[in-house]
DNA sequence: GATGAATGAGCATTCATTCAT
DNA sequence: AATGAATGAATGCTCATTCAT
């Protein structure tokens, strides 16, 4: 369970996730279609007439909902992006935690839980942000500007707080975060990628990559 | 510069790399065109004809060395999925290792360093194969082939080794593997892929993730 | 200013130019929407959606009220030929003329007038019907009856008459029409379309037009 | 006949004509089916899959010789607007006229039996520049930079060479052009389009407009 | 009467692949 | 070995038209 205290930046996010309300039916079931299939076979391999067919509608059904086959992949990939950063833009990220977390372990606890959730929701969107960024240029900026930047800047005060407490080690913030991301990602990719099928005890596991980041940035 | 000890499996390694030596200069040429054009756009994307264009042959020539475009595609991943793999599959590489290396922390020196080149010399064919390898299945069976069982066997062995010699801490063998190459593999990820344009103290930053990795491997 | 004279079929033209009084708001927007759109980019090449898009009304609505597409185009380019040849065709237009124009001169100069006015009010439909009929075969029947025949038969009569009169020189009927609406037809085409930025005296071109005629058509 | 003097320039006229003569036999028969569907039903009108049916050739292949349905279109519409301003562009056309003709008549009876000539052998081509000009600006401004100036231009002095001879009235320049190509251009769309399938006894109607022309403008 | 979502045939264009030269 | 013209299936997209609301 995640901490009471973190539910309320967890209930926004599920707030934001509710995209579109008023989508008609056939709109949602395009968006499952081509979801489902540029995760399959990418966006570049998928051709709007399967997916037309996937969603049980008309193919020129697709162009009336979305312009264009790339207004479709954006349709899936920015809300997806958006919510990926959610939980560290919402504007009262640094305090809280600041108040909140008196040890970088629990923020690390909180954090592996809550992006575990995340990828098992939301795989195949997941997926297909991350095959189609490197050939799109417009996802690239947006990426960058999102996540390098806004991201970034609010964990690196983050991490900042916690050297200053002593709590780990004074490597660059910069390199704090990239072994700490590196090992979280690192699970979920496998977890998610490599080796779905196994039997996973995600709390061990996650245990696991809390104590191996934690020893790995101590202070000596 | 990697220890002397080692030139003998990099020897190796490069002898696998001069791939077909019997190529005729357009063949080449063509080989050189569709790794920058399937880097760049994806191999979905890619046509043909732009690749024959940028190669400076006429469409029909890619045709009469590749049988089709998978076909080519295939002669630029197969090649890299072997040197990916060479340094751990030569057959040598268990008894070396334990002789060679009395610390964990030689061997991933070692390691960073010699992947470092590696990816330095074949980002674009490395970035192909990453790219690829989901929506293939054929790659994804060589690659769980020889990289999943070849490859982690071994090194699981190594890490064994390491674990009774009391160096580090008695983790399931495919944990401590998944926790190093995390490291590793988000270090160069985010050195040329993510950051590429940063000036790079390499061997700095090869130092830090060692340092991260023993320590959070150690016992306790 | 028209001589008097002359008010009597043009009084009957303009009754029948208020064409079809019950339509309602919404299909007078169409009607005007699908003249600029037709004149603007020809019918072929004209959607109906953008027609709906400029008169403001649902892509439905248009198929309220005009069966097809090809029904808009019709309710258009037929009242505008019917406009066309309406001086002509009224009943009373032969006796009229003999009675009323002593000369072929004050014939042309009514005629030029009255077709003069009639392009600047009516020339985006004169475009649109100029441009459909050679791919139109039913239009290009209805033309060929309505003015080859008609028309024609009638205005050669009154060649005839001043042929007869000795005012114009003897030859086919046919060619003299052919000559005369030459001219006009040429002044007219270039005041609207060729050049119709620039600031034209019209009465003055006009009289010039009627000058040439009747030198090139003056018995010797 | 034209008179031999004359033949210099024709003969510089045909040499334009035989376009491009390294086509492909399949590209020919892709231009002719072209002309002939372009013609018959229009530009927007007409079908890529027509075209290619009607000459015998797979879709693929117009598009491998034309870029674009525009392409194609340009092709067939760019040499004919070359060889209708051909005869006035030619570099000796002032000089020459002056020199060779030395009355207007003479000028009218060779410039309609040219255009007669000309309009027989590419009606079709004529029709599709005609129908499409009004839609497409890069058309218009190639027309009016090309038609418009040069060759209005080049006819007005030689208009105005004949008023000082005293040969034609003195009207502006443009009028006595506008005059006399209305006439022409008027034989030219009867005897072609409007009533092709008549006998013409064309010596016959163009000796009746020149003299139509000659008496419209001789001096009082 | 008016709407606008839905349709599916049709469009221009691209593509991997073949083959005669 | 190399060419490049030719292919025809497939693609993303548009369009006139229909119909339930």
């Amino acid at each position: 369970m995640l901490p009471e205290s973190n539910e309320d930046w967890i209930e926004q996010l599920l707030k934001l996730s509710d995209e579109e309300p008023k989508m008609t039916e056939k709109q949602t079931k395009i968006l499952h279609a081509a979801i489902e299939i540029f995760a399959e076979k990418g966006y570049a391999a998928a051709s709007t007439s399967e997916i037309a067919q996937k969603a049980g509608v008309a193919e020129g059904t697709i162009f009336r909902h979305y312009k264009t086959k790339k207004d479709l992949l954006l349709s899936i990939v920015l809300p997806i992006m958006a919510k990926l950063v959610a939980p560290f833009v919402l504007r009262n990220f640094t305090p809280v935690l600041e108040a909140k977390y008196t040890r970088y372990e629990d923020f690390l606890r909180s954090l592996i839980r809550n992006r575990l959730e995340f990828a098992r929701q939301h795989l195949p969107m997941i997926k297909i942000l991350m095959q189609e960024i490197p050939f799109h240029p417009d996802l690239q900026e947006q990426f960058k500007t999102e996540v390098m930047n806004e991201v970034l800047t609010r964990i690196k005060k983050v991490i900042v707080f916690f050297q200053q407490e002593g709590q780990i080690i004074p490597l660059p913030a910069a390199t704090v975060v990239r072994l700490t991301a590196s090992v979280i990602i690192g699970f979920l990719i496998t977890r998610f990628l490599l080796v779905p099928e196994q039997e996973w005890d995600e709390e061990e596991e996650a245990e696991t990559c809390i104590r191996f980041i934690m020893h790995g940035l101590a202070t000596r």
